[in-house]
DNA sequence: AATTGTGAAATTGTTCACAGCA
DNA sequence: TGCTGTGAACAATTTCACAATT
């Protein structure tokens, strides 16, 4: 029986993620089985991390024969709890917010952003994708008792931590941050950044050290 | 002297972009030092962490005293290599793509995006922030000995592969990839993936997880 | 007195290697 | 025979704890 009585370790989380996509790509291969191996050599991870990480959760596969691909692809979905819809608020339509209200791969998953926030008047009750962007002021109570399960923030850096205020008050339990600052929150609240300048500076660490090396 | 002898994890790495950060905000507020009890702190790590990871690349601290803001800043930028520019291309200039042009961040810290590539016939000449959009087919020739040094891709998952491989052949070594899919490249070639709704399924992941124990 | 820098210990995560099963 | 599932071995990372320094 799948359990999650184990502490399941972030990385493996991510590993679904990646499991997830190649299977939905495997899918449309018209791939019935796959075996551990072969999924790790398209990932560039190793057969025995699939099927540890895979372990965690039950067993899923046929020994011999590796793994039935639309099965597991559902099972990883349950999983990660993408198997259902997921309501979201978007808190600053700018450059980046715009982009995320028509990322295809949100909806895909399950994603659906349902409300959108600005403080700018200009944008506030104007209309994104079937959507009318609400006054930031109202965020309390726009989403105190709404059906909204995460908000992605999308604002600059310092609006970001007073607006977080108000969600947390609300009750939201999962916000998606794109400021590059570090969210204050009850332990209570999960917080994930995502930084898009962080990849940006690996990579500038990358080439700086391989000059250095090679 | 600072020195990359040790194997540096990508964990440190990462942490080393907070401290950026952190350390600019609290140039910012007027502080001259900081210790590392602070700094950890702020962002939810710990002393023992923030000691470690810069003792991989020197002693910057005063015992008794804490580390200099402003030059640790300095010598952060330095080992990531953002104490320069460096001139990047963005092929795809979709909903992504668009927000990333405009992105301060990148801007902020010497990521100069220099050349835009489409396949959209109607996107195809126009002009992105004073870029005008060349035709994807010349991403060869326009990268081939240019000054171009970093490559980021927004396009569609269906053309991220064949779009790469004229990257790869152009001699560029450093990717940063939207497309939700493993890119294949050469061992010397560094592809950093950033995938946005690998965060959100892992948020969704927590709000099951957390019901299910609650 | 306060705080760094760092070996050593503890913990966490990954890989090995093989028993068990189709 | 081929491949999964997994405990044990190994490797990497984090934390501890304390000598060294201001």
């Amino acid at each position: 029986m799948a359990s999650t009585d184990r502490r399941i370790s972030e990385s493996t989380i991510h590993r679904l993620s990646i499991y997830y996509r190649a299977l939905n790509q495997l899918e449309k291969e018209n791939y019935e089985t796959i075996s551990s191996k072969e999924l790790a050599k398209r990932e560039k991870l190793t057969p025995a991390q699939v099927r540890k990480d895979l372990s965690f959760f039950g067993s899923f596969g046929t020994r011999g024969l590796g793994y039935p691909v639309t099965e597991l692809r559902n099972k990883i979905a349950e999983i990660l709890g993408i198997n259902r819809t997921w309501n979201v608020a978007l808190i600053g339509v700018g450059n980046i917010g715009s982009a995320l209200v028509s990322y295809k791969e949100f909806q895909k998953q399950g994603f659906k952003i349902k409300k959108l926030f600005d403080n700018d008047q200009r944008k506030i009750g104007s209309n994104h994708k079937g959507i009318i962007v609400s006054d930031i002021k109202n965020i309390f109570e726009e989403l105190t008792n709404s059906d909204i399960e995460i908000v992605i923030i999308a604002v600059p850096t310092a609006t970001a931590q007073i607006l977080v205020d108000d969600v947390v008050r609300s009750g939201i339990k999962a916000i998606l941050n794109f400021a590059p600052v570090n969210l204050k929150v009850p332990d209570d609240v999960d917080v994930r950044n995502e930084n898009m300048a962080m990849e940006l500076e690996y990579l500038s660490f990358s080439l700086c050290y391989a000059k250095g090396r090679s």
